[in-house]
DNA sequence: GGTGTGATCGTA
DNA sequence: ACGATCACACCA
């Protein structure tokens, strides 16, 4: 059983072509609360800034995704649909562009008391946190975790030991439009 | 199993 | 206006 090794700055800093399959596997991890939550990931998108139309940066900075032109390691929190958080990643990039991973999909590992509590509707424990929306949710991830550092404080990623996997499924993000939306292969799942 | 649709609001 | 969504209704 192999100790716990929480993220660092260094390893945020990649690309986030690179540094999404890398989080495949790795343990989400929360103990703002008397609880400790704790979620394996399972599917990542990786957005870029300027040269990805699908990004919210690829229009330059803004108030919503400031953060994300920010520091690697740190949790970039959007509100969609008016109703629904997402959380992403902030991935390494050039000064001046952004680039991020958002975390879709996480199997709970433990406390599912309290993400049950958070997602009623929820039937099966395997819907908990199958979306992005319902990782943010389950997690009790809002505007207040816009920015906050991965690497340190009550939220992190931590290794376990378990590996990425050697051949994830790659396939094309979900979600965005036909016409401008792109196809690039940026979606990573740990396969079934 | 698959498809269609309403909810709801910050951002550009 | 519309979106990096979810869950339920309905049909099969």
């Amino acid at each position: 059983m192999a100790r716990l090794r929480r993220l660092t700055r260094r390893d945020y800093d990649l690309d986030p072509l690179a540094l999404a399959p890398a989080l495949l596997g790795k343990l989400l991890v929360s103990r703002e609360g008397p609880v400790e939550l704790r979620a394996r990931i399972t599917e990542v998108e990786a957005y870029l800034g300027s040269r990805d139309p699908a990004s919210h940066a690829y229009r330059g900075r803004t108030d919503r995704n400031t953060v994300m032109f920010g520091r690697p390691g740190r949790l970039y929190v959007y509100f969609v649909y008016g109703m629904h958080w997402c959380a992403n990643v902030v991935a390494g990039h050039p000064a001046g562009d952004a680039g991020a991973v958002l975390l879709r999909a996480a199997e709970p590992v433990a406390g599912l008391e309290v993400m049950r509590g958070r997602r009623p509707r929820a039937r099966r424990d395997t819907d908990l946190l199958s979306g992005p929306a319902k990782l943010a949710g389950a997690f009790g991830l809002d505007r207040g975790h816009d920015g906050i550092d991965l690497t340190r404080g009550p939220i992190g990623i931590w290794d376990d030991g378990v590996p990425p996997p050697a051949r994830p499924v790659v396939t094309a993000r979900v979600g965005l439009r036909e016409g401008r939306g792109d196809r690039e292969p940026w979606r990573f799942l740990v396969p079934a």
